[in-house]
DNA sequence: ATTCAACTTGACCCTGGGGTCAAGTTTCGT
DNA sequence: ACGAAACTTGACCCCAGGGTCAAGTTGAAT
């Protein structure tokens, strides 16, 4: 790679970071071209396609936050603890970082390394949601799956309200919560969702092709 | 107004009720004049603006659907039970029905008979929020706007899910509801949205200009 | 039957997103 | 310092949606 084209990537590398960060990864690839000072052209034959972009730009930002998050909750000594501060940080997250709260929410199948990161993310979440339930003080019937849901709509709900009301999400969440401990359960009206489900469904509610 | 206009207007309503039915509010107005086979300008010409379309063409629906669901929601001899019918009937009618599904959620400003129908069915729901609240089954806390954003994001989640699995909304809803009653409470972290907040929010949620 | 206002039409414009590629420019090895 | 290969550019194409309006058509009053 010759070392203007080199350049041109870091440039572009940098503009995606703070656009993904500010606008979500759904933010135009033109306008992050114009950010960077480069032709829209320059950004297709440097990247190819957006989901390369977003692998090589948020892939390793994602993989530390949503460790460090995962790894928290399991510190935390009372199970239920571990797993509330584990809603709360990542819808928190979401709040803060339209970037982050799409990988949480969205379906990126071709950003393999992003990809990789998801899937750690989702085995630390089952064993925060295992270890909550075989303490006792989360509902059995919760699933990985409607968890996974709720990340999917407060990505929504934060990114609505994030120039109105910032912390609105925290009351959906906070009443959800109360929803979810094994004292307020009563029977569900229906089965969860497949992975596979999740997946398309998950798909349609962040627009994600 | 001439016979062959009146005619057209009638064909018009009718194609747009079918597709606000079918996909919603926001359904392309090209195509609500292609179904009605008729030209846009046409649409355009007899209608002005799609708030009014959707004014003349859903409000007695929306109307009539939410006036009865308030009913008997009041009719319940338990308040609980008359909440939970609320929020439950409700959220089913917008995963069935689209567009009153975004009555429900949206914003629209303009169509003057529609605002009114979303007025009374507020105070409506404000009596079974106070009723429920009344009765001590209802958390206090819980607010009418909060009621609001709770339709907000079920009209997407409805949406999203519609074709992979229509009744994933339930799970959702069981678990908020679960967290909704006294019982359950625990201190939230933060104050409701005011009734301004809330509708600039709800905008931001469903995409409403 | 004529006439003219009322109405309809579809070509046209705009916006904003995705994407391509021939022609021009720059780097780098020799 | 030169030439080939690598790279960049921006004009161009696509699509889908909103919206306008001059020209043509039709209804109905006289």
């Amino acid at each position: 790679m010759r070392a203007d084209a080199q350049r041109n990537a870091e440039k572009l590398r940098t503009a995606a970071a703070e656009l993904f960060h500010e606008r979500g990864l759904q933010a135009p690839l033109k306008e992050i071209a114009r950010r960077a000072g480069v032709s829209h052209g320059t950004l297709y034959n440097l990247f190819g396609t957006r989901e390369a972009l977003i692998d090589e730009v948020v892939t390793d930002l994602a993989a530390a936050r949503l460790g460090e998050v995962a790894e928290q909750a399991l510190a935390h000594e009372d199970a239920w603890g571990g797993f509330a501060y584990y809603i709360e940080t990542l819808c928190e997250l979401q709040a803060t970082d339209p970037a982050i709260s799409d990988v949480v929410a969205g379906r990126y199948p071709d950003a393999e390394r992003l990809m990789a990161v998801c899937e750690r993310s989702h085995t630390a979440a089952a064993r925060i949601i295992e270890r909550a339930q075989q303490a006792g003080t989360l509902r059995p019937d919760f699933t990985h799956e409607d968890l996974l849901f709720i990340f999917g709509t407060n990505a929504l709900v934060a990114r609505a309200a994030k120039d109105t009301a910032p912390d609105a999400w925290r009351r959906g969440v906070a009443f959800m919560l109360d929803g979810l401990r094994s004292e307020a359960a009563h029977p569900l009206p229906t089965g969860p969702l497949t992975s596979r489900q999740l997946y398309q469904v998950m798909g349609n509610l962040t627009g994600t092709p």
